[in-house]
DNA sequence: AACGTCTGCAACCGCCGTTCA
DNA sequence: GTGAACGGCGGTTGCAGACGT
């Protein structure tokens, strides 16, 4: 008996999503959430599966998504990751805040393989040499254990043996288990910081309530204080953003749904 | 300009693990 | 204990734009 499939296929649509879909989805999830996936094309008013919904919003409309091309810092993680986990992509994007799992398995299958790949046949060539034009993509073994702590692979090979001491004392990029306590403001910040162009401040992250906990009091205090200041401009932003686009095309009819929005109304939930 | 090929990426598909009645 | 419902994950596909001939 296999499963039932997760919707009826029958009059959904497919493929890619229109400015409008975006609009509708991301509106009804600023104002209601998203706690069932199935349930909310329907009450959304959209014609797609919620599995479609749920990948548009995590890998496309989620504000914190970080856009732009992956910094060197960023394949070297990828790649260390990768040599220990293997195709794990969502482990690795929980390490690399802002990028999806699909973003980075894409990445991979695009880039990264390909430089890994060329990057052998460069060092079967030249074998005499330990020299490489790329060192940093350098195949690295490390062995795979079940218990793994991933905050070490992030750390420079030089430094490895030396983190393996002091693991206690020194805090961790990301660890694979409890990367919720150890993730502060101030790395978010850091790791947004050098973004060409990002559209979204960092204090107007969506940020899970659990992390939101594990944030301290007095950067949670920053952040609220500049979310005060701003609350709602990134989202009428990317509103504007998308208005513009449904302008695009004159042949669009204006979704009544959305025509009466009033941007005001929306603001960052928590 | 027209056509074919390549590349990057968004989206889909199907399976798996967890939860809950 | 069982199976349906659901979210999540990883592999794969298909399309659009870039590029080459």
């Amino acid at each position: 008996m296999g499963r039932a499939p997760c919707c009826s296929k029958v009059g959904l649509n497919k493929g890619a999503w229109t400015p409008q879909e975006d609009l509708r989805l991301i509106t009804y999830i600023q104002q209601y959430g998203h706690s069932n996936w199935r349930a909310l094309p329907k009450l959304a008013g959209l014609k797609r599966c919620g599995k479609s919904c749920r990948l548009r919003w995590i890998n496309y409309l989620r504000p914190d998504i970080k856009r732009g091309n992956f910094t060197q810092e960023e394949e070297e993680t990828i790649i260390k990751l990768h040599n220990k986990l293997g195709n794990k992509w969502s482990k690795i994007a929980s390490c690399l805040p802002g990028r999806t799992d699909n973003e980075i398995k894409n990445v991979w299958n695009t880039h990264l393989k390909k430089q890994l790949a060329s990057n052998e046949q460069n060092a079967k060539t030249k074998s005499t040499t330990t020299d490489s034009s790329n060192p940093q993509l350098e195949k690295i073994e490390i062995p795979v254990e079940n218990e793994m702590d991933i905050s070490s692979l992030l750390m420079d090979d030089s430094t490895s043996s030396q983190a393996e001491e002091t693991k206690n004392a020194e805090k961790p990029v990301c660890s694979d288990s409890d990367s919720i306590s150890t993730f502060t403001f101030s790395d978010a910040v850091n790791s947004f910081g050098d973004v060409e162009n990002d559209p979204f401040d960092i204090t107007n992250l969506f940020i899970e309530p659990e992390l939101w906990e594990e944030i301290e009091p007095k950067e949670r205090d920053i952040i609220s204080q500049e979310r005060e200041e701003n609350e709602g401009g990134e989202v009428r932003d990317w509103f504007k953003h998308l208005e513009r686009e449904l302008m695009k095309d004159a042949n669009d009819q204006i979704d009544p749904f959305l025509r009466d929005l009033n941007f005001d109304d929306f603001k960052i939930v928590f």
